[in-house]
DNA sequence: TAAGAATTTGTTATATTATAACATTTGAAT
DNA sequence: ATTCAAATGTTATAATATAACAAATTCTTA
């Protein structure tokens, strides 16, 4: 689906602007959140939160639930992963300083799923909302379907 | 959060139109099928599956999970409700004839959700996905926060 | 730098959501 | 009435996630 020619690039941009991020923040980015963010990281695809707990399983950490939940919380709450809702799937956010107004396509046959922003359309949802006089907190907006490659 | 001024209409209007629905495309809308269906539309609040589960238990059903998953894969099959899947629940399909274009307003303080449709959002949804070659099959457009009643 | 506070991680247990697999019953069509 | 398909019953288990408390680590600041 992606343009990503090389991966490991994607990979260490990745790791890079959330190393930065973090500390710009402030934050504590651990080895254990960032072998997390890594392995989310391995591939465009989601990864799901227990084959994340093998992964980390096969490494130094003695992994259990709360391990990979608790790095995935971190993640999460500082912008630098999303939760796909549609698959209970977590991924690599590709833009971590601009959360808003993005949403996902994801392909049910590679898998991959994409990350896009779209001006237009978050223009559109505001206008919806608007009208129902609703305040949004959170905008959950994902596509499934087949993307360019697979079809 | 919504304009339903006497429910027991929205549950009457809900169950014809179900009844109407299944007539038309020679399904079989059981007794089992009708209850949760009703339960479902009890309020709109979206019910979670084992909350449906225990009130079928104090009726005649001698229920077990999956007696509520197939009747709920029967009327998310045919329409009829509706999978949030930011909060894992159900809700009753208030335009059960026309499934395209609409998304969900969840508010987070009264739980209510309201199913909304607009033409534009839709038509911005497909010009991105167009610009990504891509072939939507199911759209998730869910947005938690605060309705109008409770701001 | 040592003491105390706060954060992170470890660990055990359990809650929540959902499906697989096979048996039985029901309904519809001949 | 017989047969077949669909629906439901039943048991077991898979998949996803959190609560609660203990131990270790890191941070602060006296």
């Amino acid at each position: 689906m992606l343009d990503c020619q090389d991966h490991e690039v994607c990979i260490e941009s990745a790791m890079r602007d959330a190393e930065e991020i973090c500390q710009e923040k402030g934050l504590r980015f651990t080895e254990l959140r960032k072998e997390v963010l890594k392995l989310i990281w391995l591939s465009h695809i989601p990864a799901k939160a227990y084959d994340i707990l093998e992964m980390l399983k096969g490494k130094t950490w003695s992994a259990k639930p709360p391990t990979v939940y608790r790095a995935l919380d971190f993640l999460l709450e500082n912008g630098l992963v999303h939760r796909l809702d549609s698959i209970n799937a977590y991924i690599g956010r590709s833009h971590p300083r601009d959360h808003t107004g993005c949403y996902f396509l994801i392909c049910t046959e590679c898998n991959e799923a994409k990350e896009c922003c779209s001006p237009e359309l978050s223009e559109a949802i505001e206008v919806a909302w608007n009208n129902n006089s609703f305040r949004p907190q959170r905008v959950t907006l994902e596509v499934l379907g087949q993307c360019d490659a697979c079809r």
